[in-house]
DNA sequence: ATAGCTGCAAAGTGTTTGCATTTTG
DNA sequence: CAAAATGCAAACACTTTGCAGCTAT
């Protein structure tokens, strides 16, 4: 979903907050990671816009928009932060450690877990967005090949 | 398993690697940690047996210790980095929003899910310690009788 | 003996905060 | 107009690095 398809500025309005030309900067530029991106990619993107945006607002306005729901934060088993427009439903990310590249799958592939975890240990999981790593189809493949 | 029960001297010699008295305190103090702890609680239990180690030396430790896979690091959904002593199977960790309190789960609770995911995207997880956050069974009953 | 490790100090990075000024509603 | 957000600069926290001296093998 990108920003332009939910009301951000209304969740902003009703929720007190007023919404600036950065801060719709801002969001356009986590849009255009398409998927994740780490607050250093968001500033360069704004930089191009921009430049006269202050970092510290790009750390204020994550962190706004983060509790505001319109994004969601996640940690990468490296300990980056990356960021996301939110979506509809949640979902999670499986990264290759061999090409680096990102997919994208569907809260359906964690129910079954989280089901298990809640049924086994009465514990209702609440993590929305896990970044798993590992190695893709296409890696493995060409590392069997070797 | 703590670290007396494993030939770390062995693992660390083996691999070039001197067994000082440093490392054997640091390795020592993320024992004491009973599942994990973050840097800072190893470097402050180390601050009490032996004030002159330096937070250097426990950062380069740390991560040796990381390559030769007889500490494991994790990163929490809020961007804390843990470290724990290597057990012989992989597990991961349900951590309460509400009460904190971390609890240990092995590794079949994710089997399931990782099977999925090799079998519908082709990608083979190696993520072998994942944290979950959540609320945990006994603040989930307290909350209901609220 | 010597390659490797440690402590120290300094430099990097990444993130937060106080405040004067500007801007939104 | 008042409240709130921004940019700036400084502070802060966390992590890494170069190096001289010390230590395990």
């Amino acid at each position: 979903m990108s920003h332009e398809t939910m009301d951000y500025e209304g969740i902003m309005h009703r929720a007190g907050y007023r919404v600036t030309p950065q801060r719709v900067m801002i969001l356009d530029a986590v849009c255009e990671g398409h998927g994740h991106t780490t607050l250093k990619q968001v500033y360069g993107r704004l930089q191009k816009m921009d430049d006269t945006i202050d970092r510290s607002s790009v750390y204020r306005t994550l962190k706004l928009f983060v509790a505001l729901r319109l994004v969601v934060s996640a940690e990468t088993p490296t300990g980056e932060t990356i960021y996301e427009i939110s979506k509809p439903r949640p979902h999670h990310h499986l990264i290759c450690d061999t090409c680096g590249r990102e997919q994208e799958i569907g809260q359906d592939a964690m129910a079954g877990m989280f089901a298990l975890v809640e049924q086994r240990y009465g514990f209702t999981v609440a993590t929305d967005h896990l970044v798993l790593s590992g190695v893709c189809a296409d890696c493995r493949k060409e590392a069997g090949q070797r």
